[in-house]
RNA sequence: GGGCGAAUAGCUCAGAGGGAGAGCACCUGCCUUACAAGCAGGGGGUCACAGGUUCGAUCCCUGUUUCGCCCA
């Protein structure tokens, strides 16, 4: 006898072994060239700098499923892998890495510290890819792609150039969404507004001409009190009206200010009277812009303060002993500073508490500041315009479609992206300015493009620093321009910025496909089929690849968008660090093997609904791993039986009830996960597989199977329930394959199979052939099993004790003769010796009823009468209160001339099925009750 | 402030205009020739609240409450 195996699955036995062999085998590559039907999703790129979480674990696990499934189903599938560069955090990372040695990226400068970027990339920056392989993505590695690789960084610049070539791309100065920890301006998406519980100060703004009095601003930011450049009331606000005109000193600063009126400010926020910071709001902004007012920058761009907010109305600079002390120290510690200079001056007149929104940058948390910079910016509104369509028209289907509203609501209201950054780790710009003729508009010296702190250059520098201001005059090109087309001028510097990341993520659908080259991959796979992402990056990512894909290679990038949960914990909360909820993928493969996890989160994975995930979830699916492995191993030891065919076919005069049954059920369950991966309904694929392997396979056909192989019976009958236990067994290995890759691949390999692996074995298809309205007779024989069973277990009789006789009176037509095809296997399932059909059961006997039959087993000597006859006036009961509730809507008119037939007849048949059971027990309980008297 | 979603068994969640379901947990009995990570059986829910539509509502509509998310 061959070895089944262990009785409990080891998956850490076998992982990497199936990995390993695919690999090698080739079966993740996709041939361009292939005559197969192409089917390809482009992979969400992790960051380099990311560590496989249960995020990433959910959405490769179901992108991995739909891959396997197609390759599957005969489609030539292309998992197309790669990773993010991944501007801000990459570059955090190695900052800090520069900080452990004392140093600045500015004092390496941008060469050394590009190379160290590169050199940590290599080093730790396919950490992720590792994890993604150990869950079992089954990725086309070899075409890995990497958003900072020549070809796609070809893309990159190509998209820009083309962007500025058709008026789509601007530089100017305006107020962006700064983060002072990063230094960098971010796009509107990138800032995260939370609620905090802050103050509004209300401050007093004495009169110039009067400083006894004054008007009174309320703010939650005492601090841009240094930049402020007017107050403003409402034009008909009859409590300010007399003040229009005059002239405020700004508290701390000194500085004189006009009182002005817009229609902007709100009269019942605070005291109506609104401080006016153009320099630091972009409301603000508007009405600096409306009225003519100065803008002052206040702070520098680590949001400390800055020297030059201390100027007068005529922008000389002001010496004020106690201002100076802000200068250079950060901005919330100013706030305390200011808020008690205010106070000392008598000019604070009130604080309350309150809560506000305020934006924090998506990757440090900081508070973001307004700030005002020259940027580049992408006009969106004429490529939003095409992406709107593509999505209205169907053209790109999102599942759920409730997403589409989303969709459309920020595509409509969507402004212009900032795509300038001022780090180093990324696409340069590709920008020059020329330091011949556009000289005026470039200064050397300062701290990083337009702006400066402290001024003047830090110590340690390596390299020359430029400002370059709003009006310069850029020269975009594809490559470095030997010298300006304007004045000839060879001295031309490269604008230091580099472009969002999330810029070439944009591209990444055709980019990865060698897109600008025409490539036959981008002929063949492009417009990919589906992409499978998390809501939180619609806007960030799919909305700018809808636009990027139609802009750039004139079609979709996806026909298909399938946006899944997002996995939080046990009790609802987002996974992260800080809160120490995480469960870690790596960790529960390691515990539960790659299948458990990748069943859990299938199952789990509902439209419309956040998953949340406790570790019992996935230790209860390795139980289902476990039951997978042990029906294996039953199958493998029958199968080694000396003398036993394995490669018997399928003898149809053979077939039993049983067997039409389970052939019946498993063409239903075929066409189940089908349509429910056609669909993306994860869950209802991985619990109709879970529900047929355990409660129909196991629980009923394995064992009404037992009986036939235990049997000196007919050899023939006996080699068809081996063959189907191993056929059915195998459909369910390949239909439980891209759920669970490894466990079905060990198992397949151990049984008969044709093919080198179940990885490219075929996707089953339902055989209509096999469907029989037979298995509605099983599944009466069934209740009648669960009936005997149900009485066992109340009398508490062991499975041991055998039943000697059953009694069974059939309702239906035609009872008798399924029973007697049925009869041995009844006698199995509830194991008793002998079946009486139709015959009149003893005194002492127990009986229940289903829509099929009436039950007695005989317990003479077990039965307890007072039990017996308490248990019939439950049953009772249960009919009484079906008959009560039939008798309502029956005795209705309304019902009778209203309602459907099929119902009425459906309630009809209930009402006299409650009504026979009831008078059977009802006989059966005064037999019961004489014995008792008697 | 605007928008979206959710509320069903102790927990996590499916579900459909006509008999309330699953998994886990719980209770009872079982080492029945694959599996105690198992087998068999069982208890448990005013389907958030209030109206409306309907012969019939847990489901559709309106409102309320609570919670979550997104945007400003």
């Amino acid at each position: 006898m061959a070895e089944a195996g262990y009785r409990a699955y080891d998956p850490l036995l076998v992982e990497e072994k199936w990995y390993s062999f695919w690999e090698a085998k080739g079966f993740f590559h996709a041939d361009p060239d292939s005559p197969k039907p192409p089917y390809c999703i482009v992979i969400p790129p992790p960051n380099i700098t990311g560590s496989l979480h249960m995020g990433h674990a959910l959405n490769n696990t179901l992108q991995d499923i739909l891959i396997r499934w197609r390759r599957m189903q005969g489609y030539n599938a292309l998992w197309m892998p790669g990773t993010d560069h991944a501007g801000i955090a990459t570059q955090n990372v190695v900052e800090r890495q520069l900080h452990q040695e004392g140093l600045s990226r500015q004092e390496v400068g941008r060469e050394e510290f590009l190379r160290r970027v590169w050199q940590w990339k290599e080093e730790s920056g396919g950490t992720i890819i590792k994890q993604l392989k150990k869950l079992g993505a089954s990725c086309d590695w070899v075409r890995e792609r990497f958003t900072m690789d020549p070809g796609l960084s070809r893309a990159v610049i190509e998209v820009f150039v083309r962007l500025f070539e058709d008026g789509l791309l601007y530089r100017a100065e305006r107020l962006v969404n700064w983060c002072p920890r990063c230094e960098t301006a971010l796009s509107d998406i990138e800032v995260a507004h939370e609620e905090i519980d802050g103050h509004l100060w209300h401050v007093r703004y004495p009169f110039a001409d009067e400083p006894s009095k004054g008007l009174v601003v309320a703010t939650t930011r005492p601090e841009t009190i240094l930049g402020d450049t007017a107050v403003a009331v409402h034009p008909e606000d009859d409590r300010y009206r007399g003040l229009l005109g005059r002239t405020l000193l700004l508290p701390v600063v000194g500085r004189k200010i006009p009182v002005i009126a817009d229609p902007y400010v709100s009269r019942e926020f605070g005291t109506g009277a609104l401080k006016v910071t153009p320099g630091h709001d972009p409301n603000d902004f508007e009405i600096g812009g409306r009225h003519g007012l100065p803008v002052i920058n206040a702070f520098s761009s680590e949001g400390k303060i800055n020297p030059a907010f201390l100027v007068d109305e005529k922008g000389n600079q002001l010496i004020n002993q106690r201002a100076a002390r802000y200068v250079a120290r950060d901005r919330y510690e100013v706030r305390r500073m200011i808020v008690e200079d205010i106070a000392q001056d008598g000019l604070l007149v009130k604080v309350e508490p309150y809560r506000h929104s305020i934006g924090h940058c998506y990757r440090c948390k900081t508070h973001i500041e307004p700030y005002l910079t020259p940027q580049w910016f992408v006009r969106v509104k004429p490529l939003a315009e095409s992406a709107i369509r593509a999505v209205g028209e169907g053209r790109v289907r999102i599942v759920p479609a409730q997403w589409e509203k989303n969709y459309f609501e920020w595509m409509v209201n969507i402004r212009d992206w900032c795509i300038s950054r001022q780090i180093w780790w990324g696409h340069q710009i590709p920008a020059w300015y020329c330091l011949g003729c556009d000289k005026e508009h470039i200064i050397e010296g300062g701290i990083g493009a337009g702006f400066t702190a402290e001024g003047g250059a830090m110590p340690g520098l390596t390299e020359r620093i430029f400002i370059i201001l709003p009006e310069v005059r850029p020269i975009v090109r594809r490559e470095k321009p030997p010298r300006c087309d304007r004045c000839g001028s060879e001295e031309l510097i490269q604008d230091p910025d580099v472009l969002d990341t999330w810029f070439s993520s944009a591209l990444w659908p055709f980019s990865t496909l060698g897109w600008p080259e025409r490539t036959k991959e981008l002929q063949v796979f492009y417009p990919t089929s589906v992409l499978v992402t998390g809501f939180d990056i619609l806007f960030f990512w799919v909305a700018r690849m809808i636009m990027m894909g139609l802009s750039f290679v004139g079609d979709v990038p996806f026909r298909e968008v399938h946006i899944h949960a997002l996995v939080r914990d046990a009790e609802g909360q987002k996974m992260s660090k800080s809160r120490g909820n995480i469960i870690d993928p790596l960790v529960m493969i390691d515990r539960y093997g790659a299948d458990s996890l990748r069943f859990t989160l299938a199952a789990l994975a509902v439209q419309g609904r956040d998953i949340r995930l406790a570790e019992e979830r996935i230790e209860g699916y390795r139980h289902f791993s476990n039951k997978l492995w042990n029906a294996a191993r039953f199958v493998l030891l029958h199968l080694s039986i000396p003398h036993t065919p394995t490669h018997c076919s399928l003898d149809h005069s053979k077939l039993q009830l049983a067997d039409r049954w389970i052939l019946s059920r498993l063409q239903d369950v075929i066409a189940e996960v089908t349509e429910a991966l056609e669909s993306y309904r994860f869950n209802d694929a991985a619990s109709a597989l879970y529900q047929f392997l355990w409660h129909e396979y196991c629980d009923w056909y394995l064992e009404i199977v037992k009986t036939r192989l235990s049997e000196e019976g007919d050899q023939g009958e006996r080699a068809t329930g081996l063959y189907l236990m191993h056929h059915i067994l195998e459909v369910i290995l390949r239909m439980l394959h891209p759920f669970m890759p490894f466990i079905t691949e060990e198992i397949w390999q151990r049984l008969p199979h044709q093919g080198e692996s179940i990885m490219v074995a075929p996707w089953p298809q339902p055989d209509p052939s096999y469907r029989t309205p037979e298995v509605a007779d099983f599944q009466k024989l069934m209740e009648g099993v669960r009936a005997v069973r149900n009485l066992r277990s109340e009398y508490q009789i062991p499975v041991s004790q055998r039943l000697p006789h059953i009694y069974i009176e059939p309702r239906t037509p035609g009872g008798a003769s399924i029973l007697e095809k049925f009869e041995g296997n009844f006698l199995h399932l509830t194991k008793a010796s002998e079946l009486k059909v139709g015959q009149e059961a003893p005194p002492f006997s127990a009986t229940a009823a289903t829509p099929a039959w009436v039950v007695h087993v005989p317990l003479k000597g077990v039965l307890d009468l007072e039990k017996e006859r308490e248990r019939l006036k439950r049953e009772i009961g249960k009919r009484d209160r079906v008959i009560d509730r039939v008798n309502r809507k029956l005795s209705s008119e309304d019902f009778l001339r209203k309602a459907p037939e099929e119902v009425i007849a459906k309630e009809r048949a209930a009402r006299r099925e409650a009504l026979e059971d009831k008078a059977r027990l009802q006989q059966k309980l005064q037999m019961v009750e004489a014995c008792l008297k008697g």
